[in-house]
RNA sequence: GAGGCCGUGGUGUAAUGGCAACACUGCGGGUUGUGGACCCGCCUUUAGCAGUUCGAGUCUGCUCGGCCUCCCCA
């Protein structure tokens, strides 16, 4: 065991990994840009209130799940265990509710939150994150489902399935609290000391429970959905109505609410269903919903909105299950070696020619014997090697060699760029202009 | 946070309480000298700290870490 390693539940991404997530990233950002969403991004960490009172006090994850920070013995600030909060006190901040509405905003960053580790539940993990502020309208659910479909679909992950629910609006709320509280009141003292404590705070989330005796009392508890008023219940005819339209498959769960208590309305979940992750639980690749009251409890006007937020780990690890070519890192196209070894500066200057062209370069600084540096290169992944400092290369000549084909050939120094291009191909190189005009 | 299982070089494995071994990888040296070969050597060793014992990788306790369940959620 090494002196250090990373802290409980955090990890490290090696180069393959950490491409392949990186791919996965753009893939998803790419995506949120054609669907109309604007890249932001915003501290790891944020006044611990943001979190605190947004969330409910049945949240672990806002609550003894946090990760206080503190600077010099000061505290008040924790590292984000979510995103929608962190992204709503960006919007109040710098004013986004006075621009045109809606104003659709994506991120893609880091979480934390303070949970024993356990398969695909880190204690750091990644989040995508779509938010759509001031949109009232059920299209706007519609679409966030829409995308998270699409996206799951377009990336390769099949074994997935959609579940929606409503949970009403907050005029509703005091209704199906009350109705909800008088019924499991009845069975409080055969409900486990979890539920027990929910029926103080959050009463929906008493049918999140797993325990088989307190899901057989919260299967006769009156449905959810029969409580709500006449605006709810067309908002939600309207949603599974639209997601119909696109032919996205679903299914109704009367039981699906959600961990944060800002969700109004519309709530949904998208869960892995091979069997490799179908334990007690069920595992969510992404979830969202409608939150009109976030902004409002923020501080902000009455201003409505929707989302969806998903976890890069769990979609990584889903789409490995999966078999999905994920890739690996990239080798380095050439390799640069020499059997002169008093010729660093000349190895170095080789380079960068062909870099300049769109290879990726690695050079030997070794002065080893060049079948050490060859077979080096070989283990290295590249799929060419040039040569100086031998023989057959002198008079301002390289030996541009192939490693797979095991073929080589001696030019000119000013032609290596094209010969080494008769073996790889160039890659794309990414520039500060934004494609298709003003991004 | 609670309960359970587990932890041997970089990786994968072995070792009735009695000399920690093997394979691969990496590094150094040699043979060869435009490659995946062969030979020699090295990688400071049983996650850490205590304890029991003549003697601990092996038994006990604590700590750290991983996995599983609860909890919670991505």
């Amino acid at each position: 065991m090494p002196q250090y390693q990373a802290p409980r539940g955090m990890r490290d991404l090696l180069p393959a990994e950490a491409t392949a997530f990186a791919r996965l990233e753009a893939v998803i950002a790419a995506r949120a840009a054609r669907y109309g969403y604007l890249p932001i991004e915003s501290p790891t960490v944020e006044d611990r209130e943001v979190f605190a009172r947004t969330a409910g006090e049945a949240s672990d994850a806002a609550g003894k799940e946090m990760y206080d920070v503190s600077l010099h013995g000061e505290g008040g600030l924790a590292l984000r265990p979510e995103a929608t909060a962190a992204v709503t006190r960006v919007y109040l901040q710098h004013g986004m509710h006075r621009a045109p509405q809606p104003v659709r905003l994506y991120c893609a960053e880091r979480m934390y939150r303070g949970q024993r580790p356990q398969l695909l539940r880190y204690r750091e993990f990644r989040q995508w994150d779509l938010e759509c502020f001031g949109a009232p309208e059920a299209a706007a659910d519609i679409e966030i489902i829409a995308f998270t479909s699409g996206l799951l679909a377009e990336l390769g992950l099949v074994d997935v399935r959609l579940k929606v629910n409503t949970i009403g609006d907050e005029a509703s709320r005091p209704r199906v609290k009350e109705a909800l509280t008088a019924y499991f009141a009845k069975y409080e003292s055969e409900l486990d000391a979890a539920c027990r404590e929910r029926l103080r705070t959050s009463v929906l989330r008493i049918f999140d429970c797993k325990v088989e005796h307190d899901r057989e009392i919260a299967a006769g508890a009156p449905k959810v959905r029969d409580l709500l008023g006449e605006e709810d219940t067309a908002h939600f005819a309207s949603v599974l109505e639209g997601i119909e339209r696109l032919g996205i498959a679903y299914e109704v769960d009367d039981t699906l609410v959600r961990g944060f208590d800002y969700y109004t309305r519309t709530v949904f979940e998208h869960i892995l269903t091979d069997p490799a992750f179908a334990r007690a639980g069920e595992i969510a690749v992404a979830g969202g919903g409608r939150y009109d009251g976030l902004v409002r409890t923020m501080g902000g006007p009455q201003i409505p909105g929707t989302g969806v937020a998903g976890g890069l780990d769990v979609l990584y690890e889903a789409l490995k299950q999966q078999g999905v070519d994920l890739g690996g890192a990239p080798a380095a196209d050439v390799y640069v070696l020499s059997g002169d070894p008093a010729d660093a500066a000349d190895r170095l200057q080789l380079a960068e020619p062909l870099r300049d062209a769109g290879f990726n370069v690695a050079i030997d600084y070794s002065t080893r014997p060049l079948d050490r540096q060859l077979e080096s290169a070989v283990k290295h992944g590249a799929r060419v090697a040039v040569i100086r400092g031998t023989e057959e290369a002198r008079g301002g000549n390289v030996i541009v060699r192939d490693l797979t084909k095991k073929e080589q050939r001696v030019t000119r120094l000013a032609a290596a760029v094209t010969e080494v291009g008769r073996h790889v191909a160039r890659r794309p190189r990414p520039t500060l202009a934004a494609p298709g005009g003003e991004g």
